[in-house]
DNA sequence: CATGAATGAGACTTCATTCAT
DNA sequence: CATGAATGAAGTCTCATTCAT
């Protein structure tokens, strides 16, 4: 994002180069992969044009086959970056901290405040669901890091059960499921509900009622009934 | 509009005939925009070929043009087609003859079962997502019928909240939303889901256990508390 | 032009004929020319569309190609039929009948007006040279016609060099160019000329002025000098 | 944009180098220009077939796209070419310098001679007013370059006048029309033309005596009589 | 006579990718 | 590393024409 490469980047940590880094290939990749992320999310992996992705990047389509070799490799490292993306985030939310119920909240709270603000992400997920999730099979970091998830629901679901909170009945995976489909699906499908309801259900206005819905539906769900 | 479906063309008049009706423009129709169904759902609108289409037709290219008039014009043939299909079996669903709790179960079973049988629908919602619903949006019968289920799901709540048995504080349009996401999300979304947690959830075997836990989910979310 | 033919055209001349004629040769075979004329005087004949022409007419494509065997069929009769328009307007110019100066001036005003008034004719020419003349050519009515003119303009001139009028050394089909050319010029080129001049030399306005000017011309060039 | 022309490529510094440059955009540019140029004028804008175009092309019909994005972009920069070309020869002619009637006959001459030998250039008019001159319109370079002619008629004009030569009532542009006319007309119509009268006008033979007729006649309009 | 349905051939254009400099 | 030029394959679409009814 930060632009205008090429002729800066001087001071090389005190280090004597007198060969001014004209060329930063890390900053090339970096705005590469910006470039091409808005382009397949907006477009899709089939509609994306590698000469749009091209034109709107500080270097030439060359490059571009030269760091990512091809259309498909690209897409699959704008994947791979996207998903490395959260894993940051997700750091930050200590929900074994928090006692069963108000984790609960938090990790649902999360994930919606997610989805809400990460529409690329979502709509990047779409996009490979269409293509049969073949391209994310192949992304190495994909597949270990959602069991985190699973263990963060099935760490609150023994302590909220073990408190006399939650239900016992609950897989986690399904749990999990639950939650991304109220948080993904008003973001992902907005279009075609905006069009037959007349109300975008992404629209700011619905952003904090929807939010709560969703945490109160999940609770009441897991609630034990007394 | 006669129709005459597929595996008819029956009894010609005791005669036989050998010869198959050439000149059949329904069933042309019909069989490109089969086809057409097929082919967009799995491929999406940018990654399905025209070529392909016709290939796997009766007929040619051509005709494909000669009735829909362009790629794009097919692919809102088939848009409409399938919103054409549901309405017909929405009508077999008289919600308004249940009492509210069971009305609300049957509502929620119709709309998963329907989910979960019609892949193609889901698929052509989620494609039509990535292209801003502009296609849907020139769909004559698009808009009108979503209003139904609205209606249907004011009707419950209303009828809900006069016994005593329903909140009433859930807004008609957000609880759809809500149904549609938990029908809409675990199938659509199968293929990442199941790469991500080695479990697809539209497998046969899940589904019942999904289908009471969402009818189960928006239960609790919309009955009253004691 | 008419219109409604299909269900009129009842009595035929008394003869009784209980077969009511609802179809009419002569008016589908007049239809399709003049829709004809139209298109292929606006788009040429590459430029013009056979399947535009037969949506503008009473009848259908398969008419067209019943009557005229081919696009290019079709082309030559509209060509065949200008021409014979023309030929009904000339006899009304009796030139032999005038003295040789008025009767120059009137055939040079003839041959402005119907340049002025006949663009499709202007058209056709130009669209025809675009073609190398080709398909005229193969039109019989074609070669014949033209004689006439030049046999007008010799008439006149030998009558005007007896009368001490004109200079002698003028060739009769030489002046038939120039006049042609002074006339054609500004209906056939008038867009480029409108384009580069700001001025529409075929504009009502001009009209009278271009006319004088053109007779002007043409009799200061046929005039003896004292 | 160095330019280059065409029989160029001489001395490789004396080196012999049999490596013909085979990336040398401008030259293949004028090459895919000057084979769409007779194409065009050929068969006219419809007529034309970029596949034909590219076949007598040195390069591809992919690299015609590369430059000209599309049949009617070439088409236009075709037109501007053609224009192009034709500036420069009007330098040539210093009109001011002479006196106002060998300055007449030079211009005459000079449209006489230009339109003769430039039959594409013709062409390529007759075919742009067959499109209402939409394309022209587009050119930027046309608008300009007309006024020029009209200077340099208005100066011839009112220096005649001065001395006494040339009547006062004659209009700038309505003389170009009279001469472009007369110049344009026997060579674009030449084919109805010699098909009708069994004379080819732009024949050779006939070159010299249509051209001082046509001096002649334009001298003989703008004469002041005595 | 009349007609809607059908079509093979070929039109224009775009794609992801590689090459020479 | 970087770049504009180049490309074969394939894409969407249109044309004049004919066929079955």
């Amino acid at each position: 994002m930060k632009k205008g490469s090429k002729a800066a980047e001087p001071d090389t940590n005190g280090i004597a180069s007198d060969t001014r880094r004209k060329y930063d290939p890390e900053q090339t990749k970096r705005n590469i992969l910006d470039v091409a992320t808005q382009e397949f999310s907006a477009m899709g992996l089939t509609g994306a044009r590698v000469d749009a992705i091209a034109e709107r990047t500080n270097t030439t389509k060359r490059m571009l086959y030269y760091y990512f070799g091809s259309k498909e490799g690209l897409y699959q490292a704008v994947l791979e970056k996207v998903y490395g993306d959260i894993r940051a985030l997700e750091q930050d939310l200590h929900v074994s901290e928090l006692d069963p119920i108000e984790g609960m909240r938090a990790l649902v709270e999360f994930t919606f405040d997610y989805h809400d603000r990460q529409r690329d992400f979502v709509r990047l997920i779409t996009i490979e669901n269409i293509h049969g999730a073949k391209y994310v099979e192949q992304v190495k970091s994909f597949k270990g890091r959602n069991v985190t998830v699973i263990h963060t629901i099935e760490d609150l679901l023994s302590r909220g059960i073990a408190a006399g909170l939650f239900r016992s009945d609950v897989d986690a995976i399904d749990l999990h499921l639950m939650i991304s489909s109220l948080c993904f699906h008003r973001v992902g499908n907005r279009h075609t509900f905006g069009t037959a309801f007349g109300r975008d259900p992404s629209h700011p206005r619905l952003r904090a009622r929807h939010r709560a819905m969703i945490v109160d539906a999940v609770l009441r769900f897991v609630r034990k009934e007394d």
